[in-house]
DNA sequence: TCATTTAGCTGACTTTAGTCAGGTATCTTC
DNA sequence: GAAGATACCTGACTAAAGTCAGCTAAATGA
């Protein structure tokens, strides 16, 4: 089974590197080498500072000096002195570079784009890629408290209304007007952290409260490719540490028993089961904890 | 929906880079530069002629020249002129070649497994990996008649047992003793065809004949990570082909109405609806194709 | 048969990537 | 404020990868 599995990785690895290299390649149609398209992507991508760029791009400190001072003969970077320690330097895009830069972006979208187009019916596909993606960045998936009403906010719970309103056949709307929502899950009354990687979203939980020291748990979603890697758990735990920072210091959520995965994590939290405090018909287990 | 679909391509573009980058530099562990590994590693996967190592390793002539050259001279490898066309050349492993490529192999083996062991329930990742892994290659897979007894047979059936064992609750054990479609399903009697990409099955068809003109379809079988790419098709179609060589002149088989999408291709691809021909409870639909 | 093509080799070269030992300016710490 | 650490730079180097023209030997084809 196991050497089967490695089988399977590695035909995984040879089928990828295809690709991979496929873009690689696309990349020095511009003329330039791989190294300096790449320093100049990582500095489109938002790197500013050389020493992060080192990091990024796993460079020794002469190397990428002289990368860098190639893409400013070409016109494409402008660096400055860091304000905050002379020792450093930042480095800027020139209105050329983003020329530059958006050229790269374009190549890198068509290349994507001409794998999709091979692939007709490709839900498929791209779900599986996600499950990958997520899989193997699972360690540079972050946890953050955001605003109810920040656009990866919006992209969590369109995805988990959707989800839910599939799920219990109903129509299941969190965007009529004047969410009661918003105020409750946004500072100081309450909170809402949300998974990501990248700008990916990978899950959220809410944090809704009413002034008091007590609060609710809700809007919990883990996107579907980002099931099974234990994110719930690390999710709750982010939206506990935001209540405490609020004040609250009694937890409630409802669930529903056929979620047993959910309800099991729950207790092995420290959750205790309570009566039922409200009277939704689809919960049927009710849960607090004292934090 | 498509401007998404790319970030979801290029998002995986970039988790998989990682790892196949990785690899590469475990490569690099063995003090021979990666050009020279790639050379060695090609030829121990029976890559023999020069040209079909340039071919494949998309190299100059000059550079993979000197590359075998060092070779030689590390006594890793073999080159004799070409028997059939004394211009080509032929390479091979020697002894002291095939141990050094076997150290490679268990290196990327030890990558696989380390990617294996991050995580815990891989299973899920395994089967999204499967699936990117045949999407990605899918032109590559190839459809050739082989031994019902053979070890990718073995393998399909055994597959093709477990999920139908699965699907309807019941035992369904194809190797037991004296299996009577072992006859039936070699030559000259009928045929068996597989569907593979490298040494992995993707699917699989029984040509099941009595010595007669009449044959009947039968262990038609996908892999889970391989649906939807339109393989039943050209496995039919290659099943047909197999039948048409073994003199058959007419085709049957039975299904169930519930397949609705093997039932249309089935359909869309000439076979008639016919009255019941066996008493199996399974099937309620019967179909023909004279071919 | 003889011109042409093909397969592979070698020599001479350039480019790219990477390493390392200095050096200067700046920051941190005691 | 001196010692040490840090950030980045340059020069000098090596290794690896890749390019190209020209060569020989063999096969092909009119």
């Amino acid at each position: 089974m196991t050497v089967d599995s490695i089988k399977r990785i590695r035909n995984f690895g040879r089928a990828v590197a295809v690709e991979v290299g496929a873009l690689d390649d696309s990349f020095l149609d511009r003329g330039r080498p791989l190294g300096a398209a790449r320093v100049l992507n990582a500095i489109g991508l938002g790197y500013e500072q050389v020493s992060d760029l080192r990091a990024f791009l796993k460079l020794d400190t002469g190397l990428l000096s002289r990368l860098l001072r190639g893409l400013e003969a070409e016109g494409l970077i402008e660096t400055t002195t860091n304000p905050n320690d002379r020792r450093g330097r930042i480095t800027r895009l020139t209105a050329q570079g983003r020329v530059e830069f958006d050229i790269y972006e374009k190549l890198s979208d068509e290349r994507a784009a001409a794998t999709l187009a091979r692939h007709k019916h490709a839900h498929r596909l791209l779900e599986a890629m996600d499950i990958v993606t997520i899989a193997l960045s699972r360690d540079r998936i972050v946890f953050e408290e955001v605003d109810y009403a920040s656009d990866i906010a919006a992209q969590c719970l369109g995805a988990f209304a959707a989800e839910l309103s599939n799920r219990l056949n109903v129509e299941f709307d969190l965007k009529k007007s004047g969410d009661p929502e918003l105020s409750q899950m946004t500072h100081p009354h309450g909170a809402f952290v949300v998974a990501r990687l990248g700008d990916m979203p990978v899950g959220c939980v809410g944090v809704k409260g009413s002034g008091g020291t007590l609060a609710e748990i809700k809007r919990m979603w883990i996107a579907p490719a980002a099931r099974g890697l234990g994110l719930a758990r690390q999710l709750m735990t982010a939206a506990e540490d935001a209540a405490r920072a609020l004040g609250i210091d009694t937890l409630r959520l409802d669930t529903n028993s056929t979620l047993f995965e959910a309800v099991s994590l729950y207790r092995a939290m420290g959750w205790q089961e309570i009566d039922r405090f409200n009277d939704d018909p689809y919960p049927d287990l009710f849960f607090e904890k004292r934090l």
